[in-house]
DNA sequence: CAGAACAAGTTGACATATCAACAATTCAGC
DNA sequence: GCTGAATTGTTGATATGTCAACTTGTTCTG
């Protein structure tokens, strides 16, 4: 089937704002967490393990943060140094640490978590919630299209 | 009015979900561009003076592609190393540059774009275009929300 | 026209991210 | 039990991004 370069246009161009919103979104983000002094990613962490008691190895947490194991030792390194999450060692495996939210990274947590809460939903307080499913419907297929395509080999 | 925290923890998720899949994205285009050894800023750069022969200055630059003018240092300095694209003086201002295409990089661009615009298009071949357009509608509405949202002082 | 305000680009400090290479450790197969 | 393979976290190189402070120029204003 052809298709009118008019449409492939417009698609191309779906891409890139695709790409400028989230990007937007992020750094809105970025403004919201700055009261606090954490990054996006820091945040990210510390939810994560917010919501793992038993905390998590460094190479866990980069699997489900989808990022390398390598960029976990300074995040780490700068919460720890805040006395936010700490370092515990793991009997079983002297190479492994398990990094848990200290006392205060959970105080913080429930300070933030809250009003967090509170924004990222009115973000999509002009969204009907049909169309709030079917945009991450969308999207999530669109993600798994991207990671298929990109990786064809050229020709 | 109020509202079940099943309706806002399903927003909630789907803003983290919106987050994850740009990720992919962006990371599915910087396999693809993997080829040319360009990053997906690179390619950014060198698309935007693609369409505009006579050049911009580095904080127009900046001011399109949504980065602060000190990131256009390195990012243009690392494509004037590799001659593709060349900072040209301004006659009437001895302040700034206008950056612009070699024509070795206008061939790297000739080259690539149509790959890119086939497979960019390809991503969003499952779906219909009106959903396609109404996604894009919807992602703008989000990012102007959450710039609004963000930016409110705390209580 | 002098001086203040503003604008362009660079620099340095820092955070985030990738990758390859490395040391220490654990595991699997024989 | 030993050896080779795999895994954990760190390091160093490099790219991307932010911000504040700086230099050099331009522009506006009294």
């Amino acid at each position: 089937m052809t298709m009118s370069s008019f449409e492939s246009d417009l698609r191309y161009q779906a891409l890139m704002e695709l790409l400028r919103t989230s990007d937007t979104i992020w750094n809105a983000s970025r403004t919201f967490f700055d009261r606090w002094k954490l990054s996006p990613s820091q945040f990210n962490v510390l939810n994560l393990l917010h919501s793992t008691p038993d905390g998590l190895s460094q190479t866990e947490l980069g699997r489900q943060l989808i990022m390398h194991r390598s960029n976990l030792t300074g995040l780490a390194d700068r919460l720890e140094k805040r006395r936010l999450v700490q370092r515990k060692d793991v009997a079983a495996d002297r190479r492994a640490y398990r990094v848990v939210l200290t006392r205060a990274g959970d105080r913080l947590m429930s300070e933030i978590l809250p009003l967090y809460y509170e924004r990222a939903t009115r973000v999509w307080d002009t969204l009907p919630p049909k169309r709030a499913a079917e945009l991450v419907a969308d999207l999530r297929q669109l993600a798994f299209n991207a990671q298929r395509i990109a990786g064809e080999a050229e020709g």
